[in-house]
DNA sequence: ATATCTAACTAACAATCGTTAGTTTTGTCA
DNA sequence: TGACAAAACTAACGATTGTTAGTTAGATAT
């Protein structure tokens, strides 16, 4: 029964670092939304380096664990492919500073859990990489470049997080049938 | 005849900006990958904001002028969406270090030049959806939302720096064809 | 050769950064 | 009520930040 007190502070350094970045958000700012005092957040975290540090492992590891139920999923590659479509809305939904801040600042992540960080965002990519080959393989995909192919579907999933409030009222679902209409069957 | 020293420190910036993000980079940093110091940097710019308005308001008004462009061509909406990934393929392979900047930094700018490029991203953003909306109304593209649509080709094309390392060996012309196929004709 | 200009330098500034030490307040349970 | 732990506080640290002032070396032009 740990306190939530540091969940607290994880979730406002979110949203600060999705609007302004890691290096422009100060301990000072963040203590300040949170209406105390920044050495008191030393009480309950060790720096700025475990909030990013537990901010970005949170969303990798959620992120890791969805591919690789997909992956050992008994389904046809395109229709993993719509899963991995559906995962990247629901989790931009519920993580959206995490994911920005995945985005743009992970690269200030320092020691193991920037090694980590990497490793799991690299298996992903093979993880979907082996989807769309297998699916090029079985002729349900066209022959197309898979480097085009993934980088076209994972570059729209990733920035989702920017579209978020210009989503407004349009239903999760609808949206998740349109996205995968438009990624997986175009626009014509 | 304008010292072209700016040229160089503004280009050495951009490389460091999009590896480790503008806040991140030190007027220390830029001058040293210069082999120079820091103050001497000031006999050229006025400081850090200068660099940073220059560079993205250079950008800027390359995607605004290329976009008005495409606008007023006299190509059916669909062709125009052709010409819209040609360019940004194009300007990703001079630019890459510039668009990073402009993705990922933008919100550290002040003063008018902010001003400048939002409203610059606004109406690039703008002429992108009357060009989908054209096309819907005419019957050549699905009648999808939209906003999906533009969001979708828009944050693949904005990324595409990220991907410009691993483009390899790729032939810009091939990669143009297999983009402009994924993104309009989907992947099946 | 002298004057001028350009672009480098050294040294320092005030502000802000992440973090620590030591102290006080607050809340909980016996 | 008193003891103890949790969580806040004040104050300060050393480092780094962007920037300025004043100076100097090297090139160019008169």
């Amino acid at each position: 029964m740990k306190s939530n007190r540091k969940q607290e502070i994880i979730q406002i350094a979110a949203r600060l670092f999705k609007e302004r970045g890691f290096n422009a958000v100060s301990m000072r700012d963040i203590a300040q939304a949170m209406d105390i005092k920044a050495a008191s957040l030393y009480n309950h975290i060790s720096g700025k380096q475990e909030i990013l540090a537990t901010l970005l492992l949170e969303v990798a590891e959620e992120f890791t664990i969805k591919m690789n139920a997909i992956s050992s999923e008994m389904l046809t590659p395109l229709k993993k492919i719509e899963r991995v479509i559906e995962v990247h809305i629901d989790t931009t939904v519920n993580y959206s500073e995490h994911i920005a801040t995945l985005n743009n600042d992970w690269m200030h992540l320092e020691g193991s859990a920037l090694k980590s960080v990497i490793k799991m965002r690299g298996d992903y990519e093979e993880n979907f990489r082996s989807i769309i080959k297998q699916g090029i393989l079985e002729g349900e995909i066209k022959p197309q470049h898979p480097e085009v192919i993934l980088f076209s579907i994972l570059s729209t999933l990733r920035t989702l997080y920017l579209w978020n409030e210009k989503r407004g009222k349009m239903d999760v679902n609808v949206l998740k049938k349109d996205m995968v209409s438009v990624l997986i069957n175009g626009i014509v």
